[in-house]
DNA sequence: TAGTAATATTTAAATATTCGTATATACTTA
DNA sequence: TAAGTATATACGAATATTTAAATATTACTA
């Protein structure tokens, strides 16, 4: 997975519904059939936010039967996300 | 100086310009007359800029006679920044 | 092969962001 | 007090982002 500059990775961060996912995902890998109703948004708009975090590098994406499984590519998202929370 | 929800951090690092007012900052206090043509950008843009880390809660400034000096609030954004950088 | 489930793409509208120009404000100094 | 320096605000244009609706694609399954 290629390596994304800072700023399209910032950018990818920049957005509550991706924030969203990446929760959703934290504890493994999910079909995007249940990522779907855990943001409360539409289906196409999910597919849209999945992209651009795919773009940033920050997930991927395995093929299950007739589902696509996301996950995270790199826990260390979710220490950089934490102290971002964390700072004062 | 009121703690901010992580959407508005990442949005505030989402931008090169503001990456480089932080970076032009790093390594202590700068005047904002300095910051400006660090960016090559008009002082109205490079104002905004710094508008939109303050409220993120990224910078403090302080008046010094004629000038304002900013500085980050917290050196812990570079480490963040950093790790961002190393994300494969 | 027809139908259905899962997901992606296209499109358009609404909204947000970025930027420069013009102008305002505040403070300092001649 | 007039002029100058440093910074902020208002405004409008260009561009980018977010979203849902409509549609397309893909791959199972009956």
């Amino acid at each position: 997975m290629m390596k994304m500059d800072e700023v399209t990775v910032f950018k990818a961060l920049a957005d509550p519904t991706r924030l969203k996912i990446l929760e959703c995902v934290k504890n493994g890998e999910k079909c995007i059939c249940e990522i779907i109703p855990s943001t409360h948004k539409s289906q196409p708009n999910v597919s849209q936010h999945l992209k651009i975090l795919k773009t940033a590098g920050l997930i991927e994406e395995r093929k299950e039967k007739t589902n696509i499984l996301i996950k995270v590519s790199n826990q260390m998202i979710f220490t950089i996300i934490d102290s971002v929370k964390k700072l004062a």
